[in-house]
DNA sequence: ATACTTTATTTAAACGTTTAAATAGACGAG
DNA sequence: CTCGTCTATTTAAACGTTTAAATAAAGTAT
């Protein structure tokens, strides 16, 4: 591999005028840059980022936290590394893996970034090496798809609202809950506990199941919220859209309103903003970031104006 | 930050002795050890990784070749990530990203890895930086999956197997189609196309249109095998188990048979034979590890024995 | 006791880069 | 023609390690 020392050689320069030029840090003539500059693409020279870094205190590199519990349970977690790779590459900055309980040394990367809605109460203990909350952080919060969702039904006339949550052995499966009691707070409507099913887990058949206790139960409802993938699948099969239904996710089934979550504008923006902190900047704190609901063609009434159709 | 010279200080010894100590790639007398490990311990030490690199041309880094296109169809590619950060943790290594597409420094990470099964023909071009053919390769084929699941259906008696495969637009889905046409051919049983279904893609509904296609036409089968998460989920449900069926997933429906992938056991291989390769020992260039077969309680004979039942 | 071997420790160079400080060169002003 | 100023370039130190070579200390054989 070509070090700066060989490109300096060919260009007939020292090599402090190489690294000059390519950090741009002191006039250089424009006669030597191009000589340089000729020189760097002739050998393929790339600069070698730990000898870099030794005199610059920059890895290049932006660290993530693992849990070993995936906690985005909305998102899915490869599209969103995926993404914060794109994000870090096109910065000339690299992702490091660590997991979350691990000691490893702070300096290892530039920043550290995790993923997860930091606001359940037990989700703290889950970050050792340093918690999210000194980062920036950008939340996409299933509180708010909850609570504009029994909006929207509201909206649209009903008055008992099912909500089918995900089990709460799910990391911030919670969001879920206090958003549709928030919503039905702010409405003036009073909770029926009847009308809340938790299932046994996030499977198709677990989704079967609570709608079938919901049916089967006295408690008549007029709208229903649906939360994870698996479950609403579930549901939607045996439900035939008696009544509106709004699923946690708006590819879960053709026709269906649900929630499109921004998986990929997550993980950039919190990329850039750390990439922001590190300049420097002084960022917000949190940035929230919102899932848009998707109204579908079933199961509502055709006077549904004033949503966003997609 | 505490370096190696604060230790070399507060030990009274010169910070030569303290690497030593530490990588004892000297005799060191039993005082001296002593002295500097307690001025370690004391200070919190640990070495700096891109400083240590400088010299011995290690950087503690695997890197991960992450592909735009998710090439893992079996398995859950956060799950593998995680499990691959874990297991090079605890070798002291950490998990470098970086899209496959990208021209990184190839010294960025001792190793490269990479994921999905390089086997398909169009899959190679996917690989820019390096071909992961150069890397222990740790496959997991679904041909196999297939193959198996073929043979167990001709073992308990068929003759005639339906496939529903997976789109061709998911990468590795031709592994299907190849295990299952291999199958028939080593049986000596002839290959019908009608019993064969491609979906439109591996969602709920698409599984159950292309039931309903298989079902629908003319072609009579007596055994069933069905790739893909929502596929299987979508078939098993209208499905009612008039035939046997074996899915790609075991943990699908219950009682249905299905497959065991071990992504666990996947990711801590690949990261275990690089570390062994970049330790100079000549490893088998491709190591294959095989799903297991989960026989389920739905749709076979109870005389099926000489199966592993889980 | 002296010379030689062995063992423990230190000195110093090296890795690839950045950057402060020194130097050389060109230009104007006196 | 000399001095000072400005600009372009080089020299050298520094970053945190490893490791080859040098040195010191101790032990053994003569």
């Amino acid at each position: 591999m070509a070090t700066i020392k060989d490109v300096a050689q060919l260009a007939g320069v020292s090599f402090a005028t190489v690294s000059y030029v390519l950090n741009d840090s002191m006039p250089v003539s424009e006669a030597t840059r191009n000589k340089v500059l000729a020189a760097v693409t002739k050998l393929g020279y790339q600069p070698h980022r730990q000898g870099r870094n030794l005199q610059r205190q920059r890895t290049l590199t932006i660290g993530v936290l693992l849990p070993q519990a995936n906690l985005l349970c909305e998102v899915d977690l490869a599209t969103w590394l995926l993404e914060a790779t794109n994000a870090a590459t096109s910065a000339g900055y690299s992702l490091l893996l660590q997991p979350a309980e691990s000691q490893a040394r702070g300096d290892l990367a530039d920043g550290w970034i995790s993923f997860g809605t930091p606001l359940d109460p037990q989700l703290p203990q889950v970050w050792a090496l340093a918690p999210p909350f000194d980062q920036p952080a950008v939340l996409c919060d299933a509180a708010f798809a909850a609570q504009r969702a029994v909006e929207t039904l509201i909206h649209s006339g009903m008055q008992r609202i099912g909500l089918i949550t995900l089990p709460r052995s799910i990391p911030g499966s919670a969001r879920w809950y206090l958003g549709y009691r928030r919503a039905l707070r702010q409405a003036g409507l009073g909770f029926d506990p009847g009308l809340v099913v938790e299932p046994a887990a996030n499977r198709f058949h677990d989704g079967v199941a609570a709608y079938e206790t919901l049916a089967a139960s006295e408690n008549d409802y007029d709208g229903l919220i649906v939360c994870g993938h698996q479950l609403a699948t579930g549901v939607v099969m045996v439900d035939h859209a008696k009544v509106p239904v709004i699923v946690s996710h708006s590819s879960s089934q053709r026709g269906i309103s649900g929630f499109r979550w921004p998986t990929e504008l997550w993980a950039h923006t919190l990329v850039r903003k750390l990439l922001q902190q590190l300049d420097g900047a002084a960022i917000a704190h949190r940035t929230w970031l919102n899932p848009s609901l998707v109204i579908g063609s079933l199961g509502f009434k055709e006077d549904l104006d004033g949503f966003n159709y997609v």
